[in-house]
DNA sequence: AGCACGCCGACT
DNA sequence: GTCGGCGTGCTC
């Protein structure tokens, strides 16, 4: 859809009576509403939740989402009027808008920015300037005078129908382009237009039938046989056709047609005999709409019948939601949550509502999509980051057209057009990726899933083998549901979890690099027996940093305070904050030795040593540099899932929703990273972590092993993880939690201020937090502090933390002092350039 | 977020 | 004298 839409939108002759006004909310970080007179032509076409095209501004025209109608002009300026309106139906529904407020307040960002989160950016409109010749310009009559340039872009417009002003600017060579379209437009030559354009475009397939009454009446096909006999290419076209869609058994069949690929692609068949046929009236051809998510092959497929563990966990399930609104559902992994979810989700279903079930990116796999599409088929959407824009557009659209029932996506799903939701799912729950922290809106879809629950009436099931303290409080105060399921399904049994001393080994000389020869030796034998082996390393690249060995030199990062890592492929040093790269250089740019060495390790590091340690091993490295490319992930996977790679070494990516049979080994390389991380949630982190980790190895009948490689064998939290004591652990942290004044007994909201002078940045924070303490109380706001990284992307940091005891306070009083304590920091001069994000419930 | 307006340095 | 740098402020 495309349309010249006129600048100045001349008022219809009032037909209608009611003058109405639209609140609008901008696809900007704007925080408040623009009103907007509707004509009254369109007084019946706008509605709430619908996007029009609004003037914003001296020339901009976007698209915007309706808010609200009314009759209210507005007192103290001239509303622009609404230029258009893009959709018969609204595509945010009622209780999306609801939802959008309430992250908008909760989470302390503008509407526009969970809208711009929210909407697939194909139903956002794009507008782009153009110019084109006036239309009462005659370059052969009219005698104007030009400059040069002006010449120029009046031949270019002779030729093409429109130029983008860029496209000016390219022509000209030139980046003060403007004068000379200004004087244009002076001189009567060109004028310019706004064109939106929607860039959402269903995939069409051309597909070809029959023509009717070769179906409906009797005999008109035998006597087209005959017709066609002299033409043997057509009349093979027809057979072919009537093969693959045989209508002589089904009628009806024939209304649906064949693609005419379907038809061309027989190398006997011609397109151009196909269009014969075409024109003379035997086949028509039309386009059909189809889905980007072919569900070819794939057949419909019932569920497994459940477990008596996973029945009695449904039942459970079911029974808690009959007085709760959230359950928790603490399965061990391998216990078949999944099958469970299946069932309630088919059980949502014949209710007749939607079900949204949510996963964390890097668990939602072709794995677990492929099992829900055998069960729920065309029913089924699926929303994920690596899709196109068109395809999550199309999902947007099907859910509102009742296509999809039921949509497993990712964290931005939340956002999704649901109307009518009987259940959500939230899997892995305690997944810290369901918290986006850049760009605003930082919001935990967890969270928001709850909240989206409680506005549509409906129920939330959350699931983890490893819960989140705080998500276990709940249960444990009793606002939620607990159901728990200790079996692993089937035959499986929980692997066995050995502890390596690394200090130990090195005393014993029982290290090669930073393999124990304990691993090394179970690796081996995994190989030898044709197992498989994951290895996880918490990071990425070759070496965290490198080292001078004459002068300790260690190349930082220029724009943060970091220290550049290796990575050895490309022989760069990169930093992991802001993506700057420079190349490994030779020798030591302070002192100029030819001693620089790595430190540490990272999962780079892992599979070279490893393929010099093992050369008969076939070593396949998973993290963000090898998956970057569309299909890598799914190669990867599919490699170590035929037994082309025996062992896969990597980061996080390792540890979530794979499984793979024939793994029997894994290995942690360095545990103690994980456990030190100065964060009030490393140990809860880190117990979740190995236990997701564990979990990839022996299922199926055979009991798999872990080994740890530690230098503090004697830390608690291993011992908690050999045992699965969560509770132990729950105990543990709730009690330090409650302690030291951390959720789920207070909110935090963080605050940094950034600014490019570390002085700026550090007085602002102070003059922040003092007023603060003023406004909130002294024991609810902890800092300023300078963090650890200090300094990002050339922006000097600070933090400020606010703690708000989660009773008896009231929050959107709180946020409204934090707001208001900002705005007043922003009237002082000396501040003016401050950048200040909140993170409300930070991660 | 853009995009205009506005007030200071290096060029025809 | 102009071009063009980006600081600041507004957009219904």
């Amino acid at each position: 859809m495309s349309e010249l839409l006129n600048f100045n939108y001349p008022p219809e002759p009032a037909t209608d009576r009611v003058t109405l006004f639209a609140d609008v909310i901008l696809p900007l970080p704007l925080p408040k509403l623009y009103t907007y007179r509707i004509p009254f032509e369109m007084n019946d076409s706008v509605m709430v939740g619908a996007r029009v095209i609004v003037q914003f501004g001296g020339k901009r025209v976007l698209s915007c989402i309706v808010a609200d109608i009314h009759e209210n002009a507005p007192a103290d300026y001239q509303a622009k009027y609404v230029l258009d309106v893009l959709d018969d139906t609204p595509i945010v529904t009622g209780p999306q808008l609801k939802l959008f407020k309430w992250i908008a307040d909760y989470y302390m960002c503008t509407l526009g920015e969970v809208i711009n989160a929210g909407l697939p950016s194909a139903l956002k409109l794009s507008s782009e300037s153009r110019i084109q010749l006036h239309p009462q310009y005659n370059p052969e009559e009219d005698e104007i005078i030009f400059a040069p340039q002006e010449e120029k872009i009046i031949f270019a417009l002779q030729h093409n129908q429109a130029l983008t002003f860029t496209e000016v600017g390219n022509l000209l060579q030139l980046k003060s382009y403007h004068k000379f379209i200004k004087s244009l437009i002076q001189k009567e030559a060109i004028i310019i237009y706004e064109q939106v354009s929607d860039k959402f475009s269903p995939k069409v397939v051309k597909k070809v039938r029959l023509t009717e009454h070769f179906v409906q009446e009797e005999g008109m096909l035998e006597e087209l046989f005959n017709q066609l006999t002299p033409q043997p290419k057509q009349l093979d076209i027809l057979l072919n056709y009537l093969q693959k869609v045989p209508v002589h058994q089904d009628i009806n069949l024939n209304y649906k047609g064949l693609e005419k690929s379907e038809l061309s692609k027989n190398p006997h068949l011609s397109a151009s005999s196909i269009n014969t046929l075409i024109k003379k009236g035997v086949l028509e051809q039309f386009d059909q709409i189809v889905s980007r998510f072919p569900i070819d092959n794939l057949q419909q497929q019932l569920p497994m019948a459940l477990s008596e563990h996973q029945l009695q966990a449904k039942d459970e399930i079911l029974g808690l939601f009959k007085e709760k609104d959230t359950v928790l559902l603490h399965g061990v992994t391998g216990s078949g949550k999944t099958e469970v979810y299946i069932d309630l989700i088919k059980h949502a279903l014949e209710a007749g509502g939607q079900v949204l079930y949510l996963l964390p990116e890097i668990a939602l796999t072709a794995q677990i999509v492929t099992r829900l599409l055998k069960v729920f088929g065309e029913k089924l959407g699926v929303y994920h980051s690596k899709f196109s824009d068109n395809e999550r557009a199309e999902v947007w659209q099907g859910i509102l057209s009742g296509r999809f029932q039921v949509v497993v996506g990712v964290r931005s799903s939340i956002f999704l057009p649901f109307h009518n939701l009987s259940l959500i799912i939230v899997d892995e729950e305690h997944e810290a990726s369901y918290k986006q922290y850049d760009p605003a809106p930082r919001y935990n879809a967890r969270e928001t899933a709850l909240v989206m629950a409680n506005l549509q009436g409906t129920k939330t099931l959350l699931g983890s083998a490893t819960p989140s303290i705080e998500s276990y409080y709940n249960c444990k105060t009793g606002r939620w549901g607990l159901v728990t399921m200790s079996k692993r399904f089937g035959q499986a049994q929980l692997p066995d979890i050995e502890l390596i001393d690394i200090r130990d080994a090195q005393r014993r000389k029982a290290m090669n690099s930073h393999f124990s020869s304990q691993l090394l030796t179970a690796i081996e034998e995994r190989l030898q027996r044709e197992e498989q082996v994951i290895l996880f390393q918490n990071r990425r690249g070759y070496a965290p940093f490198i080292s001078c060995d004459e002068c300790s030199w260690i190349p930082k990062c220029k724009f943060c305070a970091v220290s550049l890592s290796y990575h050895k492929y490309n022989n760069e040093l990169r930093c992991h904050y802001c993506g700057y790269h420079e190349r490994m250089p030779h020798d030591c740019p302070a002192c100029g030795a030819t001693t620089l060495k790595s430190m540490g390790f990272g999962t780079e590091k892992v599979e070279d040593e490893l393929k010099l340690l093992l050369p008969k091993a076939e070593v396949q490295r998973m993290d963000l540099d090898t998956t970057k490319t569309k299909n890598s992930y799914q190669q990867i996977i599919a490699d170590f899932e035929n037994g082309k790679t025996n062992v896969l070494v990597g980061t996080q990516m390792v540890t979530k929703g794979l499984d793979f049979e024939n793994v029997s080994l894994v290995g942690i390389l360095n545990a103690d990273t994980v456990i030190n991380f100065p964060d009030y949630r490393a140990h809860e982190r880190a117990y979740q972590l190995f236990v997701q980790v564990s979990g990839r190895a022996g299922r199926k009948g055979k009991p798999g092993t872990v080994l740890i490689q530690t230098r503090d064998p004697l830390q608690p939290i291993f011992r908690k993880v050999r045992n699965n004591d969560y509770e132990s652990l729950y105990e543990h942290e709730i009690e330090e939690r409650l302690r030291f004044g951390y959720p789920p007994f207070v909110r935090m909201i963080r605050i940094t201020v950034k600014h490019a002078e570390e002085e700026t940045s550090e007085n602002a924070a102070i003059v922040l937090a003092k007023d603060l303490v003023d406004r909130l109380g002294k024991q609810q706001v902890l800092g300023p502090e300078v963090p650890y990284i200090f300094k990002i992307r050339n922006l000097f940091l600070n933090e400020i933390h606010i703690k708000l005891p989660r009773a008896n306070t009231n929050l959107k009083a709180a946020k409204d002092q934090l707001a208001q304590a900002i705005f007043n920091l922003r009237l002082l001069p000396v501040f003016k350039n401050i950048r200040i994000v909140a993170d409300v419930d930070p991660m």
